[in-house]
Order: structure tokens, then sequence, then C-alpha cells
RNA sequence: GUGGCUGUAGCUCAGUUGGUUAGAGCAUCGGAUUGUGGUUCCGAGGGUCGUGGGUUCGAGUCCCAUUAGCCACC
């Protein structure tokens, strides 16, 4: 899912999102209940009519922001309450307000409002944060009122394996229609995910989507795929693609280096996207003159590479030789 | 010709009564970015302080000469 926090993939139009391959795009409860406001947003049309976008839509709970905006708010069994990073002002996030929130964005998917914590953290501090993201997933359920948006559950537990099969079992005894893994990609070395990641997908039920929120690198995906996970969200091709670094199948290119000065190639080859009708030498020109058009290229071609790599996943796993795949994946990525 | 103003990093400029390895912004070069508070963030290279003398323990700073540019007046 390319990430659409404010109802907008920033610098994509909705024509050109679809055009990369992807199916499904994500938006945030925090973000879009500060601004515009949910009531706006429901009077037009719900993010689907506002946005223009008929593909499905999941949306984060504002759990995320507990830990990405950490100084400002705090929390209680009740509610997390934050200080808008807009003006300041103070907003009280309960679970049943999250899901009344997403109700009235009208997302396809609503997450659960789940608690995360920065690591490393105390043993007692994970553990009440597991705990009351279990509690707020009940109450989260028992809000909803509509039966035409799907409701995630999400897993957390910090790295502790115990932590989080406990977690993943109780989940799993809930009526949800899928299954996230969630506060990882936090800062942990990457070992440390994958680890988590390949503890906790066995105790979640395998005919339902699970996803892993806010991965990754393209090594990311690969390594998450062979460990049971469906589903991504990130940030990653359309935050780097703005400041100019672009996928490729080598690994990374740095468009602003010097390098790229004079060079006519496109990033690849074979890629369809508009970014790669054009040479190196001009994204890189767009890029240090400051132009808009580079930031826009380049988060399409990002997205583009991300969706194709899903693409090539989902055909090797289909010809049962994902295991190839993924060696040859690892021995390009990794280095 | 006379008088005045100005010469410090590639560019635009700071630089205290003379006092540690002369600074900033932009530019250049490199690095970072994982459920987006990001046209962002971090770092590096780059200077015979126009030139030559002098005073002083010590000069970008004070004095003299010289040179270049600009302005005004003959």
């Amino acid at each position: 899912m390319p990430v659409g926090t404010q109802g907008t993939v920033k610098g994509v139009t909705i024509d050109q999102v679809a055009a990369t391959g992807a199916d499904m795009i994500l938006g945030n409860t925090y973000h879009l209940a500060l601004r515009p406001g949910h009531e706006t947003v429901r009077k037009l049309g719900g993010l689907h009519g506002m946005s223009g976008w008929e593909g499905p839509i999941l949306t984060d709970s504002g759990g995320f922001q507990i830990f990405s905006l950490g100084k400002i708010n705090q929390v209680t069994e009740h509610a997390a309450t934050f200080r808008s990073h807009i003006d300041g002002a103070i907003i009280e996030l309960t679970p049943e307000h999250s899901i009344e929130i997403q109700e009235s964005l009208g997302s396809d998917v609503a997450m659960v409002l789940d608690h995360v914590v920065a690591l490393p953290a105390d043993d007692d501090v994970v553990l009440e944060a597991m705990e009351r993201s279990i509690r707020w997933a009940a109450r989260c359920l028992n809000a909803a009122t509509r039966d035409d948006q799907a409701k995630f559950a999400i897993v957390q537990g910090g790295l502790d394996e115990t932590l989080r099969v406990q977690c993943a079992r109780q989940m799993s005894t809930m009526d949800f229609t899928g299954f996230a893994v969630g506060g990882l990609s936090v800062g942990e070395p990457p070992a440390e995910m994958y680890r988590i990641t390949a503890a906790t997908t066995p105790h979640l039920p395998e005919h339902k989507p699970r996803y892993l929120m806010g991965v990754g690198k393209p090594i990311d995906l690969v390594e998450s795929v062979a460990r049971g996970i469906d589903l991504f969200d990130c940030v990653m091709p359309t935050r780097n693609g703005r400041n100019g670094l672009a996928f490729v199948d080598d690994g990374i290119l740095k468009l602003r280096n010097a390098l790229h000065r004079e060079d006519t190639r496109p990033l690849d080859e074979s890629c369809p996207c508009p970014a790669c009708r054009h040479s190196r030498g001009y994204l890189r020109h767009l890029f240090v003159a400051g132009e808009m058009l580079g930031p826009i290229l380049l988060s399409i071609h990002n997205l583009t590479f991300y969706q194709r790599l899903m693409h090539d996943i989902r055909q090797a796993i289909q010809h049962d030789r994902f295991e190839a795949f993924a060696e040859s994946k690892r021995k390009a990525w990794t280095r």
C-alpha cells in the first residue's frame, strides 16, 4: 500500500497511483481528524469521494502517532491524549473515537487503536502496552457500527517473542478480518524485526491477511514474505523519492550525486514508469534545480518499483520458486 | 587630476576597544530516511583576509604606500 497520510499520496495523482499497479492505499486517522476534520471528509463523500480513489483504502488508527509524536502526548487506560502538532490544541483519542472517525472517513479497512512504545523499553512497559492494546482492540470491535468496514487487529509485544505469541493468540480469538504486526521498524536491527515477525505469524490465522505495518526496504519485504507476511505499507518509496533516492534492481541511486550529471541512461531500462522515459542526468538536474517534477517522478518510479517487486514475489510463489527468488534478492541487496 | 567609498570562501556578507585553529547563508561534495510533524535532517571540503611594507608580544582589525572597482567634483 502506498501511504497517503493526508488523503493523498504526496505528489502523485490517483490515476498515476493506479498506474503504478497499486490496488490499495493507506490514510491516517490522526492527521485527517485534525485537518480537514472527519466530518468534513464525510461531507465530501468520505475518503473515496474526496480523493477519487476507487480501490480499497485502509486507515491507520492513530496508534502510531502515540509513538511518533511521543513528546507531546500521554496515554491512560481510557485514552491517548495528544497536543495537536498543527495548533497545539489538546485532543483525546479513545479506541471508540478512533473507530468513529474511521467510519466517518469511510475506509474499507479500519485499524484498531494500539499502544506503540519506543524501543528499547523496560519489560513492564512493553507488557502493559501489549495488554492495553488487546483491551483497546476489544473496545474497537465493540464500538464498530458498520458491517461494510473490515477491522484489523494489531499485535504488540516489543522484541519479546513470548509476549508476541501471547498477544497474537489472544487477538486471534476475536472476530477480526485481518491481523497486523505493529511496533516494529522503529529503529531495531533488521534481524530483530525478522525474528519477531517469524515468531508471530504462525499464531495468526493463515487464511486471513497478515500485515506488517510500516515496512520497509525492498529486502525487508522479501524477508517478511518469507516469514508469512501478505501486506505492507511504507513511506519509503514516496518519502525517499521526494528526497532524490531511487530504488532499482541493483540497489539504490542517489540522484543528487554528481556521477549522474551526464548519464543518459534511464533509472531502469525495463521499468514502464514515466520517470524512466528520462535520463538520469535530467532527473538529477530536476532535483538540483529544485523542480517539483523531480520528487513527483521519483515517487512514481519508486511506487512502481515496489509494486513490481510484490508482483514478482507473487509470481515466484505461484510458480513455487520463491526461495530461489528470495536468495537472488538477498545477494543483490544485502551489502 | 582631486576627494570619498569598497576589496574577507565559488557568490552575498559578518568579524566587538587589536587577542585561541577567521565565521554564516547560499552553492559544491557526501551520508541519512521503515503504520510521513520531512521542498527535511546530518556531515565534509573550500580562505596567501587585493598587494607590499610598518607598528605591536600579537594585525582581517591600527599606520604608510600601492593596485582594482564604484561615486562625486575638476
